[in-house]
DNA sequence: TGCCACTTGACACTGAGTGCCAGTTTGCGG
DNA sequence: CCGCAAACTGGCACTCAGTGTCAAGTGGCA
């Protein structure tokens, strides 16, 4: 990595870590992005330059944990199910979670207290839901009803594993995300028909 | 009604299709609070008297069906299964959507091409899947394990809706959303294995 | 060393959203 | 029908997010 770049990462890094710092003691619609970039010793105008928004700078890692997602769908064993693939991401994906419990947890606090960063937050799950839909069979080869199932799946699915989080969020990351996440996805692969028995 | 209120009525109506003119003319993120203000004949200030931001002018109805919704989930015969009520509750709100068809088309069209409508969208989402919940359960009497269950499974189901509304929408709101309605229950009923044939 | 590309800071500007107050309109009791 | 209190509105000033522009600074590289 060039001197340049590193320096780029650098200054990366410290808005995010000043901004965190920042939103944990006052909130985040108490603190200005001009604050930001004055913890950060940069200029307001730089600010932007790193993150599109005031709400981007909360979550610093998305594309990355984005990326690293898709990384690992591609590189399954040939035949296996794509249900089956999903599953074992997600499941690297909790572990991730429960490694950096203090960080998560602290970021969702943030994303809790203000509208703003839900909604960016949930701009975020759609893309995740589209991720898992193209693994799903949402490609453009696939027939059209494997598609629309594939989007349906993907859909029910990321709305139960958004379930899940926030009972892992509300327990502070006490209980095993890996645990609640099987809870998910037993759901999706059986239904809610065993317990809840479905009239007519 | 008094005259006072028939007067706020309009006020608000004429905001909202004013808005609502203007958007599907120039699109969102090219017409200006200012701009809808002078097209109903009020001032800015009063505009943000009637919505609390900029999009919500493109759901005026919210509240209004949210509400609806809700009774109609309180108003079920005794004894029918939560799961059944809400699958109900659903149904005539498609019909509903379908009736409404022009004008549910034109608020998604504004919805998908601003991201700040789409996140305001999202936020509403949360308020249906939290209601979905409390029909389904996760109420204050109900043991812990049945409420976790009814929010994994509004979770799921939001989810699910979401996707199918998202292939009506597709479909210029040609398909029958009633069809795609139950679908996305039976999904959720007897889960994916039927035809994903789930791998151990 | 010197040049080019990249990065930054400063400034100005637009537009959303809010607080405040003064002026107007409406509901209502006398 | 009158007048008053409450509700409603318009206008103004202000904060803050986000963007365009340009000049100055800094690192990469021949």
């Amino acid at each position: 990595m060039t001197l340049r770049e590193r320096k780029k990462a650098q200054t990366r890094d410290g808005l995010a870590e000043a901004a965190l710092r920042l939103f944990a003691d006052r909130g985040f619609e108490k603190v200005t992005v001009d604050e930001i970039a004055a913890a950060a010793d940069v200029s307001r105008r730089t600010f932007f330059r790193y993150f599109p928004t005031k709400e981007a700078v909360v979550f610093p890692d998305r594309e990355r944990r984005l990326r690293r997602f898709r990384e690992m769908l591609v590189d399954r064993p040939h035949g296996e199910e794509p249900f089956e693939s999903v599953r074992l991401a997600l499941m690297a994906l909790a572990r991730d979670y429960e490694k950096n419990r203090a960080r998560v947890l602290l970021q969702q606090r943030i994303v809790e207290e203000s509208a703003a960063v839900r909604a960016y937050d949930a701009e975020l799950d759609r893309q995740w839901e589209r991720t898992m839909a193209a693994s799903l069979g949402d490609v453009d080869r696939a027939p059209a009803a494997d598609r629309r199932r594939a989007r349906l799946g993907a859909g029910a699915l990321m709305g139960a594993i958004r379930a899940i989080l926030n009972e892992w969020y509300a327990g502070a990351g006490a209980g095993d995300l890996k645990v609640l996440g099987q809870e998910a996805f037993d759901l999706l692969t059986y239904g809610m028909s065993v317990t809840t028995n479905d009239s007519k």
